[in-house]
DNA sequence: AATGATTTTATGTATGCACATAATAACTCT
DNA sequence: AGAGTTATTATGTGCATACATAAAATCATT
């Protein structure tokens, strides 16, 4: 019998992603164990964990002690988006990146905003408009509130040669955040900077990162119009 | 001297986080080699590997052979979205689901649809119009273009009760795919359907499936206006 | 039959060891 | 000094073993 060498977790993992797509189990079947496997590929048990363990974080496998594992009922398809650093993102497409500092204050934010941030209504925040370029055509709107109770150290900083995103991202850590992802139609004042027709439709990025309790910044993007965000399944 | 005990990888991985956000290392700074890590937490060096391999993962640590582990200069903040059943979204909110057909056909697609799914221009392919309800309003539309070659059972499927996002999921499988967020103003048809103004903005999800070289399907989703997709950082 | 305790079992993980691999550092030779 | 070779080193992985843990199945008790 030829006996083929599955003998890394990598070539394991194929030959078990392979079973499953080519439907030689239906979805919410049981597959063997990892004792069964190990001896069918004749590798250790530990091998085969580590193949099916990133299977069932991809979210192809549905694994329980003593249940074993089964083929998961609808794979659940997670998308992952890479939130990088808007230069990064569009030197890495080859376009030439420009970045233009808009107004930089420090005032009291809209309720919305310190409510969002839990911070008092009367304290004063760092506000940041700006403009990312593509190519020398505008690309997104930056609009950032900083709490310096957090990040005392951004009162210090200019920001009109480096932008908030890539400043903050090296300079404050967060321990968690939420992100949103809407589209809306452009105010006025966004659709004269990206240089289109007022209630154009465009594409929009909220962040808000935290520190522990505190509230770090908060941040919408607001994308020209025909922006799209794509990724691989 | 105090060893508290970080014997398995889920605390020394919680252990390592801690000195990365209390600043304990800058950013792009080396941290103590996997052997050195064991030995102060008393651990073997595979734990060790385990925690910071996951660690990586995440995108929080770049880790090199023989150049070491160091903290990511700008940690990847990857938003990881999972793209489940619409029915299974709306009732994870505890809203009540409703789903109507609205249109099923065996046409020829545009060649802008024919063309992304790599098929012949002439080549028929079932094409789905429903509309998604939360709560009894119009949640979203779907637009679904399936190529029979590759699924010629869907065919065999009414799509009148079960939608073409949940009938696929679990009957057509796929190696990967790509996915596209946008924001558009919708069609007058669209608009007509969601109940909303014309030229309204709206938010768009485009995903094309692939089952090895072929096509399986391509959808658009076309959300009722201020919907939100959200998540964790 | 319902309830609770016990056994069984599949996955989860820790460990020590060995070797593989990639990338840097050191060295040698011209 | 420069080029090519070799050694060193940190991570990456495989394996055998042992034990932990969750959950299902079974058995015992009322």
């Amino acid at each position: 019998m030829n006996r083929p060498a599955f003998r890394n977790w990598q070539t394991v993992q194929e030959e078990v992603l392979r079973r499953i797509h080519a439907r030689e189990g239906k979805p919410g079947e049981l597959i063997p164990n990892e004792a069964e496997l190990a001896r069918e590929f004749g590798c250790a048990r530990a091998t085969v964990n580590r193949a099916l363990r990133s299977l069932a974080d991809a979210g192809l496998l549905d694994r329980r002690r003593k249940a074993g594992t089964r083929i998961a009922l609808q794979p659940v398809a997670k998308a992952t988006i890479d939130i990088s650093i808007i230069r990064h993102e569009l030197e890495a497409r080859g376009q030439k990146y420009g970045y233009q500092l808009l107004t930089r204050a420090v005032r009291t934010p809209p309720a919305q905003i310190s409510g969002a941030m839990r911070s008092p209504a009367s304290e004063n925040m760092l506000h940041l408009r700006a403009l990312h370029l593509a190519d020398d055509h505008p690309y997104a709107v930056e609009d950032r509130w900083i709490n310096t109770t957090t990040v005392p150290q951004a009162l210090d900083e200019p920001f009109d040669q480096l932008s908030g995103n890539e400043w903050l991202l090296t300079n404050a850590p967060y321990t968690h955040g939420e992100i949103a992802f809407s589209a809306a139609t452009a105010p006025d004042s966004d659709a004269r900077l990206l240089s289109c027709p007022a209630k154009s439709a465009v594409f929009i990025i909220d962040r808000l990162t935290w520190d522990h309790g505190a509230s770090v910044t908060k941040v919408r993007l607001t994308y020209a119009p025909g922006h799209q965000l794509r990724t691989a399944l």
